[in-house]
DNA sequence: TAAGCGTGGGG
DNA sequence: TCCCCAAGCTT
């Protein structure tokens, strides 16, 4: 096992990406980029990265900043719920720790959005604490390593295990960016490149002459797929949106009012429906603008927009739910992709108010 | 334990 | 086009 990890690491080391929070062990950058990287590439992470730090270079700025600012930096990142919980861990640790990022693992752990891999990454590497973080990449390899199939907590467990015993002592953190490194360019889930493999020679499923067959694939349920409406409401230069409750599905995010159609409803009812609950006020849709397609992780929607007329008098208040906004304000709310999708069929029509 | 959670890219 | 996949965490 010394062999291996001597093996993994020279070959990291003649690899290796420079990414941009490999070139500090400042615990705030690589937990932040860890929380980024959470099923997520790092070729989209990057910018994100990038972008996030020139706008909050210390972790008090993102304490200091509120949830809006946080959600424009995570716009289009995905799985916003990290960027909830970074900002609520940023908060903790100003109030409970005087802005100390606290490195014990229990403590460290017990912020909202760490788990175990984050935890055990980012210790590996700020504190050169021995601790494999056993995400994706480096379970598929102790699967096809090991010649393990089923993909049970016991397996998962004993995986964790050797590897811990196997771990590089001197360089805990290079260990684990070197296995997930390879797991993501050679040891991939669909795809192995064994002829690059630094450890191919010790590989059980590379000796069966069918790697992809460890671990073994776990069948996916289909998604359902919903049909959405939404209103667009002028009001002089300015149109609706209002804000997800930050708990649920794209919490926190800003949106056009509507909602999914049920059944037997016609979408012009749902429109008219969806914003007399919303929105306690009455609008009659008159012209369909469009419809865009849309796939979240676990459903897909296909979502029209409506141009609807007030019945009544609308009352122009702007507060923390509910907005009147100018086009050109769009860069200033954090929106989900979906709703981008009808801003860019807007933009083609040059927002044309008329019905 | 299993479902829910975004988005972009590859085969 | 469709399906799967990607440095997981929470409930």
């Amino acid at each position: 096992m010394k062999i291996i990890s001597q093996q993994v690491l020279s070959w990291y080391y003649e690899n290796k990406r420079d990414l941009p929070w490999r070139t500090t062990n400042d615990p705030y950058n690589i937990w932040l980029s860890e929380i980024m990287l959470q099923q997520t590439q790092v070729d989209t992470v990057i910018p994100y990265y990038n972008k996030w730090i020139e706008k909050f270079p210390t972790l008090r700025q993102v304490a200091n900043s509120n949830l809006d600012d946080v959600l424009k930096m995570w716009e289009g990142l995905g799985y916003y719920s990290r960027g909830r919980n970074f900002h609520k861990s940023a908060l903790i640790i100003e109030n409970q720790h005087n802005g100390i990022i606290p490195l014990t693992y229990d403590e460290f752990k017990s912020l909202p959005g760490v788990g175990a891999y984050t935890a055990n990454m980012v210790l590996s590497i700020v504190s050169k604490e021995p601790r494999i973080a056993m995400d994706g990449n480096i379970r598929r390899i102790g699967f096809r390593l090991l010649g393990l199939k089923r993909q049970t907590p016991y397996n998962i467990k004993r995986l964790e295990l050797w590897f811990n015993k196997g771990i590089s002592k001197n360089r805990p953190g290079d260990f684990n960016q070197a296995l997930m490194d390879l797991g993501s360019s050679i040891c991939k889930a669909k795809m192995v490149r064994c002829d690059q493999c630094p450890i191919s020679k010790i590989c059980v499923a590379f000796a069966s002459g069918s790697p992809l067959d460890y671990p073994c694939i776990t069948k996916k349920k289909k998604t359902p797929h919903y049909t959405v409406a939404t209103g667009l409401i002028w009001q002089e230069d300015s149109f609706y949106i209002q804000k997800r409750a930050e708990n649920g599905h794209l919490g926190g995010l800003w949106e056009f009012p509507g909602g999914k159609i049920e059944k037997n409803e016609s979408e012009i009812d749902t429109v008219k429906r969806k914003i007399r609950e919303e929105c306690q006020f009455e609008i009659n849709p008159e012209k369909k603008i469009g419809t865009i397609k849309h796939v979240y992780s676990h459903f897909s929607i296909s979502m029209s927009l409506y141009h609807c007329l007030p019945i009544e008098d609308i009352p122009v208040k702007n507060n923390g739910q509910m907005r009147w906004i100018k086009p050109a304000e769009i860069s200033k709310y954090a929106f989900p992709k979906a709703n981008h999708k009808l801003f860019h069929l807007l933009k083609n029509q040059n927002w044309n108010r008329n019905v």
